[in-house]
DNA sequence: TAAGATAAAAACGGAACCGAAATGAAATTG
DNA sequence: CAATTTCATTTCGGTTCCGTTTTTATCTTA
């Protein structure tokens, strides 16, 4: 079951989606940190900076500044590899959870509404 | 026509969508930027930088930077009002449609893979 | 026409982000 | 066990963005 969507509906989508994105009270992530968040979260662990930099197509302090950034929101958690000292592990929080169920509903509130 | 989409669904549309912005070649227009090209574009005219402040609850000079920004990527064009010298009109540039269809094509592409 | 109102831009200091290069810490290799 | 590799972070100079405040230009109105 593909989603069948028109060029002009699925603009209106974006258009949609990211003016309550401006318009809402929630902090207001990038591109890269929204790409970042959404990895963590829906695919399997574990998750390493040279993994995520590899998937994004970015360098390697990119993502470390991203998850500063998303560490201080508390949407996410670092955490040494006891296996490979060398390793930091991207973990998610129960904050970061609750920030995706809002996103996850907004979009599908907001898919909800487009019209033929 | 309502499209039906789960929460799972949506997440990895956006998901799927971000990570494509930033990993093509395209410049990099935030939440901000995307918003208020995509008001130019699928609105009626005329776009002012007050009208645009306001659809997007956010302050004046907000809209200036972002039009500069976008201005330099030819994405949009400025225009005095005729009629009252002190309004600027935005407008559409080639280059703009050219990004917008990128942007359509790409997320109805993205669309159309989403697996139920 | 002088005074006030309005629209946009410019200026300012502070914060965030960029790519590239250097650093620190831990693992691997010869 | 010394040298090298690997992983992540820090640092650097430069750019961009933020909100606030000030300035400039234009219009309205008393």
């Amino acid at each position: 079951m593909a989603i069948e969507l028109t060029t002009a509906q699925a603009l209106q989508l974006w258009h949609d989606v990211n003016l309550e994105l401006v318009r809402d009270d929630q902090p207001d992530l990038t591109s890269r940190q929204t790409s970042i968040l959404l990895t963590i979260y829906l695919e399997a662990p574990p998750h390493t900076v040279r993994g995520l930099a590899q998937k994004l197509g970015v360098s390697k302090p990119v993502i470390t500044r991203a998850l500063n950034a998303m560490g201080k929101l508390d949407l996410v958690r670092r955490r040494r590899d006891d296996e490979d000292r060398r390793n930091v592990l991207v973990q998610r929080t129960v904050n970061g959870a609750l920030y995706i169920e809002y996103l996850a509903d907004m979009l599908a509130r907001q898919a909800q509404g487009v019209r033929p």
